[in-house]
DNA sequence: AATTTCATCCAAAAATCATTGAATTATTTC
DNA sequence: GAAATAATTCAATGATTTTTGGATGAAATT
């Protein structure tokens, strides 16, 4: 991953409506919302939530299809997965037993095989 | 971890001179570099690279400590798991299914108990 | 105690970002 | 094809962030 599209990629989330919007989709995956529920549910007017739902896709933390009159917005798993090797890239090559830990603790949720709960 | 603190997080890793401290303090875990030295390797007058570092201490990423004349940076690596953790939790809880390969991906890096090459 | 070195703090200018009323586009329904 | 619905784009204003010259602080050296 590029420095340029990690900064963008951080940028994104580093406003309140715009981090809490993708966490609302990540709750929602792998269904999606309309733009319109999310600004709903957010209380932002939906020309906010828009320019925001534009940030965020432009990062690649969304991706956004249309659905008759709605726009249907997903949060993108796998970017989320290319940030977070970005970020552990470094003390992984470098000092993996630095990294041990870290990643014991990420392996904490693992599948088992027939968790399938709703969070909401 | 609490909303403010996660896009202060992100806020602070937004800008090009400070996601590259960072970074550079990780491979230099865990011995860490006087802010002097930061701002030389990445070529920003050192009061700029100050406010840089301030502005990461503030987010969690770094840690300072005096010596002597210098003040010596490390990167933080136990905010980082925070920060992962933060960015998984929703699809752990929700959909653990969706999350396994991402989790699965980042297995690869587990620590091989010999490994201990430098990446400088 | 004056000088040098390493670093931070202050303050002001420049640049970037967030917000929102109004206009516009796309789609469905009547 | 006019009206209604869902969403985006535009443009202007307000707020925040970045940058850096100069001043200050803290520790070592002479």
């Amino acid at each position: 991953m590029e420095i340029t599209t990690a900064t963008a990629s951080f940028a994104a989330l580093s406003q309140d409506t715009r981090l809490k919007a993708f966490r609302l989709l990540v709750s929602h995956e792998p269904e999606g919302l309309p733009a319109g529920e999310i600004a709903r549910q957010l209380f932002v007017p939906h020309n906010t939530m828009s320019a925001h739902l534009a940030v965020l896709a432009r990062a690649g933390w969304v991706v956004s299809q249309r659905q008759s009159r709605q726009i249907i917005y997903r949060a993108s798993l796998s970017h989320m997965d290319s940030v977070i090797q970005f970020l552990l890239q470094d003390c992984c090559a470098g000092h993996p037993e630095l990294c041990a830990s870290l990643i014991d603790s990420l392996s904490g949720c693992r599948v088992s095989e027939s968790a399938e709960q709703d969070n909401h």
